[in-house]
RNA sequence: GGCGGAGUAGCUCAGCGGUAGAGCAGCGGAAUCAUAAUCCGUGGGUCGGGGGUUCGAAUCCCUCCUCCGCUACCA
């Protein structure tokens, strides 16, 4: 059992074979921003992402490119390496199947299993594509051939299966008794009634290919991809010790985020390897949605693929990790457009809190010297606004807690809403002549429920959040969560502040 | 075919038993501290169709229509 101010979060790794893409660059995004969001709020976090290097696509991609598989993978790995900088994420760990320790694991894994008896020797027969390199079921056949046309041949080879059967009821019986196993509610009714129909054994080895983990005791065998794959969750705690800091602490996993077409893998298949590992199951596995662009499915032959690095140099990148986390229940499928992206960076980003933050700080430089105004007795109305900025994190905290970073987003701006409406209600133009007391306590209130509104979208907007907290000359020690609310800290009356520049740039179209 | 989900204002969606809502877009107004940014006002939509339960249904039940997801070893 994990400690518990632990959190463990994890992306899945990704296929080297393939260029970083949105739908990477989104799930990583999600990942770091709730394992940014845990470590404010105190919690002891382990954030892994990494790459899936082993297979038959890359040993021939590998081949064609007549390199060493360990150095092609050396050097298409180093671009999700780039994606992580880019993006800003914030792992604590980067993980690769070729690195020993994985290698290690799995092996260490595949022979508990294999003690404890759930895998066996068998056969695995099926239809073979030669040029696809694909098996194919009878049910997948069109006239006899693969559904790309290639000609299919009846293969068989020896291989090692995983009782998967055997697990049905018990993965049954999790399911029952943890609803919130699988997120969303959607995807767990699917995983349930799948499992419910029965499970067949897993194919776990192959012959046919050499770049992988090899089967202990049986050289012949390489370890089929999802066992290798999946394992990389504990491998990275340094699995097999069990015993050691890292698995002690950390696992299971609070969430393993991942993308909605490998669901069954992470919700059935892994579940069922822990068990027969005796090892604990993740506490939950959340499926997000995909992205469409401009309305039209995404793919390589429509060459409508989104790079995420041409994202953040056409809008920015707190703009992108906005627009990305705000546009769409996480969750669901989303639709990338240029116009709705404009439209919550000029709106929401430029005008509604970007302004928000200039126009006060402006004020505060003419009408108090650019010093944080000491404030007077708290009218009703003060109190109204900082009691929504002091409750603002424990709303988000529920939305956070269930993967519902859209939710903790619009809590956010709930506030900012809140804070334009008392603006212009307070006026403290006209105050600041007819009572500068009041004025002062006003702009020292917007100045707190700003400080507190950059603190809590320090998660989704790291660098511009930190500009705030600089406009404010908030210490670095005073910025994270413990600093909110009644019993945090405040801004210090009499400190100096910078010349305040706007934080977020509208969006203007580029010259044709 | 089976299982699951969805059909509510121009668009995206919330509401899930008690006199139809939000955001965006549109229209009108106020203000002028601010990145011409803000604020206020403004919504006659058969809540997919039909039937039923109920004092009362978008909300429960039945049925039909349409759309989507899952229905195994494609990284």
């Amino acid at each position: 059992m994990s400690a518990p101010d632990a959190f463990y979060i994890t992306t899945p790794i990704y296929y080297v074979n393939d260029v970083p893409h949105i739908g990477h660059a989104y799930t990583t995004l999600a990942c770091d921003a709730i394992a940014r969001f845990m470590r404010l709020d105190g919690r002891r976090v382990h954030f892994l992402t990494g790459t899936d290097e082993h297979g038959q696509k890359v040993e021939k991609a590998a081949r064609e490119a007549g390199m060493d598989p360990k150095a092609f993978t050396d050097r298409v790995s180093e671009r999700f390496r780039e994606l992580v900088r880019v993006m800003d994420y914030s792992p604590d760990d980067f993980i690769r199947t070729t690195e020993d320790r994985h290698v290690r694991a799995v092996q260490a894994l595949w022979t508990r299993m294999a003690e404890n008896g759930w895998i066996y020797l068998g056969k695995y027969a099926g239809w073979y594509s030669v040029r696809d390199e694909a098996y194919y079921a009878e049910s997948e056949l069109v006239d006899g051939r693969a559904p790309t046309g290639a000609p299919v041949e009846w293969v068989e080879e020896p291989s090692y299966f995983f009782r998967l059967s055997a697990f049905r009821d018990r993965l049954l019986r999790l399911y029952a008794e943890r609803p919130d196993f699988v997120g969303p509610a959607t995807r767990f009714n699917e995983v349930v009634s799948f499992v419910r129909q029965g499970l067949q054994d897993l194919s776990i080895s192959r012959t046919t290919f050499r770049w992988g983990v090899p089967v202990p005791g049986d050289p012949d065998h390489v370890i089929y991809v999802w066992v290798d794959a999946l394992t990389n969750y504990i491998s990275a705690l340094g699995y097999p010790d069990v015993d050691g800091e890292l698995f002690r602490t950390f696992w299971p996993a609070d969430v393993h985020v991942i993308g909605k077409d490998i669901l069954r893998f992470h919700a059935v298949y892994w579940p069922a390897f822990l068990l027969a590992a005796d090892l604990e199951p993740p506490r939950r596995v959340f499926a997000h949605g995909w992205w469409t662009n401009e309305g039209q499915k995404i793919s390589k032959s429509l060459g409508n693929v989104i790079d995420p690095h041409a994202l953040v140099r056409r809008y920015g990148l707190d703009q992108t990790r906005y627009y990305l986390l705000r546009e769409v229940p996480f969750g669901q499928d989303g639709d990338f457009r240029h116009e709705s992206m404009v439209r919550r960076i000029n709106h929401e980003l430029a005008n509604d809190y970007g302004n928000l933050v200039q126009r006060v700080l402006t004020m505060i430089r003419r009408y108090c010297d650019g010093r944080v105004p000491a404030p007077g007795e708290l009218a009703a109305d003060d109190e109204a606004l900082l009691a929504r900025a002091h409750g603002c994190l424990d709303a988000m905290r529920r939305h956070m807690r269930e993967q519902a970073l859209h939710r903790a987003l619009d809590e956010v701006f709930e506030v900012i809403g809140e804070a334009n409406r008392y603006v212009d209600a307070q006026a403290p133009w006209t105050l600041r002549r007819r009572d500068p007391k009041r004025a002062a306590t006003v702009l020292w209130t917007l100045a707190e429920t700003i400080r507190h509104l950059a603190i809590l979208t320090r998660p989704f907007m790291p660098a511009s959040s930190a500009r705030i907290l600089d406009l404010l000359a908030v210490p670095a020690a005073e910025r994270d969560f413990r600093a909110l609310g009644p019993g945090g800290r405040t801004l210090r009356p009499g400190t100096a502040l910078p010349e305040p520049t706007p934080v977020f740039p509208r969006h203007r179209e580029e010259p044709a």
